[in-house]
DNA sequence: CTTGCATGTCCACCACTGTGGACATACGCT
DNA sequence: AGCGTATGTCCACAGTGGTGGACATGCAAG
């Protein structure tokens, strides 16, 4: 009850197998991470029970209180996870992220992105993945910017993406599902391109019609 | 129970004043139906309950399942009309359309999407918000978009606004927050007019690093 | 005025949510 | 081998969600 990562304070015996053990915190902890991983990816914060999540993982619910404190804090550590891995739009990368947000199929790219939606709607969780892009994704892509004002435009090209998603995987739209939808992949790069790339190396992108 | 309109079925009586009476059928609908608008738009389909509307409507609960069937039935009608006055981006709007996402108090406008931001993680209301986008919003933004593929550019736009709506609004992302934020405008046009001009009155949208 | 119907009001139900304390068990150390 | 302690298991609570049927009421027509 001291601290809230009993496995991380296992001394010696932290070193578990992680096989089919029954008898092994980290294992258990893990297994309701990756449960809990799905669960909000695909209902959402508020969506998701913790006792479905706790069944799905193999789990006593309880063990989600003892380990993570609460369903939020739970949810704070799968967000930090998710984001470690996800989709980066460099100008180099523009062309393949347009393409894996258009008709792709790396979920686990996008699974931060899916969550975020799929959560944004409560403001805990909100907060939450706030803080977790900005410290995590956002920085990370913002590094990878050339040029000015890279925080800002790096959470446009979050954005964007973001929408795209949203559209196309929440929504359900048609014209975002269709064989067509190859058509406009270079229309999303050439968006991306417009936030992503320094206004210099670009025709500047504020040309008037 | 036989229609589900019957502020629209009530023969002679329907020009009722519609102001403070008690006993109206149509003023009741209408209040039901703002309250309703509110109660989606800031905490999402799942978040907002029917006792809330029906409190701050001023009604009984039971009027709701009533004129609507029920709270799905209630959510369409308020999509439907959420969306039939929002932004909209054709090429000459789009620098407007940049600023009001951006820095923008057009809370009308906004509305549509943020409702759709915010109950997107129900599939229910997902379903019933995709359909009344295409059919209303969709629709009418493709036609006022020049060149070929208008009906999947025109999903690409509403995807990118409704991402930096739920950036900023949503998630409150800091660097969508900030006063620098006007210093994104012309990139988000930029990403805007990618996406909403014809690909031949442009540099060529697919121009490599 | 009386009658018929729509309009509004109340109740309760059942399902489900997240959270907490007390107890049995198995592992690791001595 | 025995013990300590972490690990896992159980129930119950209080609150809230949407939904339905039976009753009182006011308006309009006969």
């Amino acid at each position: 009850m001291t601290e809230d990562a009993p496995a991380a304070a296992g001394s010696a015996r932290t070193q578990a197998p992680a096989g089919a053990r029954k008898r092994d915190a980290a294992a258990t902890r893990a297994a309701i991470l990756r449960a809990a991983r799905e669960a909000f990816t695909e209902r959402g914060y508020d969506g998701a029970g913790v006792r479905e999540i706790a069944g799905a993982a193999g789990v006593d619910t309880r063990l989600i209180s003892r380990y993570f404190g609460s369903k939020e804090g739970l949810f704070a550590e799968v967000v930090d996870i998710a984001y470690e891995k996800s989709l980066l739009m460099t100008p180099e990368l523009n062309e393949e992220a347009a393409r894996a947000l258009l008709l792709g199929m790396d979920k686990a790219a996008s699974d931060g992105l899916l969550l975020t939606l799929r959560s944004a709607a409560n403001p805990r969780a909100a907060a939450v993945m706030r803080e977790s892009i900005e410290r995590n994704y956002q920085r990370r892509l913002a590094d990878a910017l050339p040029g000015a004002e890279a925080t800002g435009r790096a959470s446009l090209l979050i954005a964007i993406c973001a929408g795209v998603l949203l559209d196309r995987m929440l929504l359900g739209h048609t014209a975002l599902n269709s064989p067509s939808t190859e058509t406009l992949v270079p229309y999303l790069r050439a968006a991306l391109d417009a936030v992503a790339k320094a206004p210099e190396e670009e025709g500047k992108p504020g040309e008037e019609a």
